[in-house]
DNA sequence: GGAAATGTTTACCG
DNA sequence: CCGGTAAACATTTC
């Protein structure tokens, strides 16, 4: 599930389901799962309790009564699944935690298909785990200076969306919520960033802010088993979307078909008539 | 068999 | 040193 508003219906689900527990033990079956980084193996958060749940963009950790964090990033694939008897045992376990609170006692999992994700203990800087310290503010940490955000975009010369996409800029964004945010805008998204005016610019970040804050409020967007929350659910922002996979669907707003592109290794997703360079 | 999938990092080039 | 671009990482599904 791995867009910020993704990560942060994860994030949510972990901080009603595992904060305040303690780790009994902490198990990795997989040889990429933990970061080469780590400052120990995963066994050694046994014995920290979960003090909170915190997000930068789309980097998660865990705060500990420690000085370290454990800190994971799900890549395109990773899962974070409360055990329960109910669901069939996930495929892709990387890890496990078996946490008890007082008599309570619960099992969280980490799978990932594909294994872009992954697991680190980390020393903390500033309040941030030294992976995501080069990333930059996403829009819904109290201290995101828009304004900055805004003349640092416009400062570059590369296409738009792949100034939107640059987590050092502003964090959060990926390829769903970019295409969406531009459609928003009524941008092209290979439109030069330095050729958008101030106003534009301007526009797209709040809709960024706007689509990220609708996608997290309906859980995220799932399009099948591979995004889901702590629980299993899916969330259902995928039937709100208008550019991202509507390839061939008519635009909502003027009914023009909705093309895609290859863009930067990736698909972009446009109404050729609401976005025009 | 080829293409594509919601991400990040690294290398290389100018 | 900086910005821009492409490729690599791995697995599964259509």
């Amino acid at each position: 599930m791995p867009e910020l508003p993704e990560v942060e219906t994860v994030r949510l689900g972990l901080v009603q389901l595992v904060q305040g527990y303690t780790v009994q033990r902490a198990q990795d079956f997989h040889p990429r799962v933990l970061k080469s980084s780590s400052l120990s193996p995963l066994s050694v958060v046994a014995g920290a309790r979960i003090t909170g749940v915190q997000r930068r963009g789309k980097f998660l950790w865990f705060t500990l009564n420690r000085a370290e964090a454990l800190v994971a990033h799900l890549g395109m694939s990773g899962q974070f699944l409360i055990g329960s008897s109910d669901r069939p045992t996930p495929k892709h376990v990387r890890a496990s935690f078996l946490l008890q609170r007082g008599l309570r006692k619960r099992e969280l999992i980490f799978t990932d298909q594909r294994t872009f994700g992954w697991l680190s203990v980390e020393p903390v800087v500033a309040g941030v785990p030294l992976p995501a310290v080069h990333i930059a503010r996403d829009p819904f940490d109290a201290l995101f200076d828009k304004p900055t955000v805004i003349r640092q975009m416009r400062s570059r010369k590369a296409a738009i969306k792949t100034v939107l996409l640059n987590q050092e800029i502003m964090s959060g964004v990926g390829n769903i919520y970019a295409d969406e945010s531009l459609w928003r805008a009524r941008i092209h998204p290979e439109t030069a960033a330095y050729d958008l005016s101030m106003r534009k610019i301007t526009a797209l970040v709040d809709a960024a802010i706007e689509v990220m804050n609708e996608a997290i409020a309906a859980g995220g967007t799932s399009f099948d088993a591979l995004y889901i929350n702590v629980n299993g659910e899916s969330g259902f922002f995928a039937q709100s979307l208008a550019a991202y996979g509507q390839e061939n669907k008519p635009c909502p707003r003027c009914g023009r078909g909705i093309v895609r592109i290859k863009f930067g290794n990736r698909s972009s997703h446009f109404c050729p008539r609401c976005q025009v360079k």
